[in-house]
DNA sequence: TTCGGCTGTAACTATACTGAGTACACTTGA
DNA sequence: TCAAGTGTACTCAGTATAGTTACAGCCGAA
């Protein structure tokens, strides 16, 4: 499966939250600096909650960190939109089991793929959102 | 975008090939270890061609390593049947630029997939096909 | 207690990509 | 010459995604 846009949509609601803290931001507002529906926004929003990275009440506007950016990783962020079973990888599934390497590729591949896997999401565990929305406030 | 089963079925191919030096092996006998059409076969097969991986000829039966499998790494297949421009990661592509966060959150991003990218396809330099042939062959 | 504003979610649409499959022209070697 | 195989264009079904409409439910202020 693809990384969706839902990655990169997530980082700029967390550093528009963490920007405007204080302040209450309705989807709407968040749709409108993103440029897409507020409903898109409203979808990414219930994912963050579910995966405890923020906390938003029905009714009420504005969703607020859970816990410090600095204690969110992107790796958070990528796990909490990325629908859980999807792997990065995709094998082709019915390798004929008659020929020895048809019957043995998967495995092999597996432990490749993992590898390669493991070592992307180190690389975005080691970034926290609080350094994504500094270096982005450094732009501005 | 996502990585799609064309980059197993390569690897798959080129450890078919390694396997059966000396013999003609045709794409429908390559179909049939992995399972798809012959077609689908002749498509991958095109793409590792163009890349310089193997060689084949219109009409001839067998395609042939261009290099040993030791000098193709996981990261030479994966490019090969990858389209080009494909970016692992996607990026939502209008934000708002009347926003501080929205004006420069793709640029701050950027860094951090670009990185994670990276660490995944350094990761696929280190394997050779010629460990993946090796490991699969050591199952059989 | 009412009511406007907002969230949460279901449902639908348009779009895009993938693997699979058909068809066929072209090449080659026996 | 001709059977076998490759290369490639075209089509199709399945699936995921972003976008959108619609609406029920929650909340807080007046």
């Amino acid at each position: 499966m693809a990384i969706s846009s839902r990655f990169s949509v997530a980082a700029h609601i967390l550093t528009l939250i963490h920007q405007s803290e204080g302040t209450r931001i309705t989807s709407e507002y968040i749709a409108s600096s993103v440029n897409t529906n507020p409903v898109v926004i409203r979808r990414i929003l219930g994912m963050l909650s579910k995966a405890g990275l923020v906390r938003t009440s029905a009714g009420v506007a504005g969703a607020t960190l859970a816990r410090p950016l600095g204690e969110i990783t992107m790796l958070d962020v990528y796990r909490a939109v990325q629908p859980e079973q999807e792997e990065l990888f995709s094998m082709h599934e019915h390798p004929n089991p008659a020929c020895p390497v048809g019957r043995n590729i998967q495995a092999s591949l597996d432990g490749v793929f993992t590898g390669a896997q493991r070592a992307l999401e180190a690389e975005l565990a080691s970034v926290t959102m609080e350094q994504v929305s500094l270096d982005v406030a450094s732009r501005a």
